[in-house]
DNA sequence: CGACTCATCCGCCATC
DNA sequence: CAGATGGCGGATGAGT
């Protein structure tokens, strides 16, 4: 896909790939975006909505969406968008998978958006490679598909034929992003302000830049430790601290956190630990030693060992496949 | 690599 | 009664 200097005004083909039960919010965002006029009222894109699979699609609510396009329409589209997905320990319909494989084979740019990851990664298109997933699902992505190189930090990672996005928010980050790739900036900013969103982001932005004061109810709670423990991730963190700064008992917070996160507190926090130092063996030339600390690990051998266990690959093996720094 | 230490964490169960 | 809570203890696993 080439943007060349002279201006292309043919509209992009998108096909935004609809699931049952998914989450409308993220579903939304790129028809919202690609669905919009330039300033001078042409459109952008020809938009298709594709149903993901047969029989009827509904939303949380009951609210019953019929698409308009089958699986078919994936091979007409330059774009090609997951938006969501309704649960990560489902494995995504086969059928829906193929055709995706078969757009991108064709040339087709596919992205992805916090859940729709779960989809992108079950193509094995992104094996080997980086996908961006909300800090929230990374580690189970991670535990997933060992062979994807999970980051859970950034808002959103263009990597040319593949573009993934952490959450909602992301989402609308990396759609403007996608506008001002295959158009140009003057008509990303001007889609961007009939929205009256804020102006883009960079991908590189961290996730969690600020964190919204605490509410009552246990889940609340335990969002706020979590993005409290993202923040002070270099500290070494304590589970007991981390219970009481969830206002809760020992026991209570060992049997919420699992329930939420699917996994143990010293594990999401092993994960995400892991998730910083990735990004520091691409992005830096620091000694793995120096890297080790600013994840939050004890030591380098303890950044190797957990490194090691949770991807399968040795931190200095994983900075010469993905590492910036030739 | 193995031995030692210590935090973790999940089943069990009484209690709220 | 149904569901949430939290203390106990032993298996597990990480750090030294």
């Amino acid at each position: 896909m080439s943007v060349g200097s002279q201006v292309n005004r043919e509209p992009v083909t998108v096909a935004v790939v609809y699931f049952d039960r998914a989450p409308m919010f993220e579903t939304a965002v790129p028809l919202n975006v690609f669905g919009t006029p330039d300033a001078t009222g042409m459109p952008v894109f020809d938009l298709f909505v594709v149903a993901g699979e047969q029989g009827t699609l509904t939303t949380s609510g009951g609210l019953v969406v019929e698409a308009p396009f089958g699986l078919d329409a994936l091979a007409d589209a330059s774009i090609v968008v997951l938006p969501s997905w309704r649960d990560p320990a489902e494995r995504p319909p086969e059928p829906a998978l193929a055709a995706i494989r078969a757009a991108h084979a064709h040339g087709a740019t596919i992205v992805s958006f916090c859940l729709g990851g779960f989809v992108l990664a079950a193509t094995g298109i992104v094996d080997g490679r980086r996908a961006v997933m909300h800090w929230f699902h990374a580690p189970t992505l991670a535990a997933m598909y060992p062979k994807v190189s999970v980051d859970g930090d950034a808002l959103f990672a263009d990597d040319g034929d593949v573009v993934t996005a952490g959450g909602t928010g992301a989402a609308l980050d990396a759609c403007l992003h996608l506008v001002e790739r295959v158009r140009d900036r003057h008509t990303a900013t001007a889609i961007a302000r009939r929205m009256l969103t804020a102006p883009r982001r960079a991908g590189t932005r961290p996730q969690l830049l600020y964190t919204a004061p605490s509410s009552t109810g246990s889940s609340a709670r335990l969002s706020d430790v979590m993005a409290f423990a993202m923040d002070h991730i270099t500290e070494p963190l304590g589970i007991d601290e981390l219970a009481q700064r969830a206002r809760m008992s020992r026991r209570s917070f060992d049997r919420h956190f699992r329930d939420i996160a699917g996994m143990s507190a010293t594990r999401w926090l092993s994960w995400q630990r892991v998730f910083r130092a990735q990004q520091l063996l691409r992005d830096s030339g620091e000694p793995i030693e120096d890297i080790a600390h600013r994840a939050g690990f004890a030591s380098g051998l303890s950044l190797r060992r957990q490194f090691h266990r949770h991807l399968g690959v040795s931190p200095q093996d994983y900075r010469l496949r993905y590492g910036r720094t030739a």
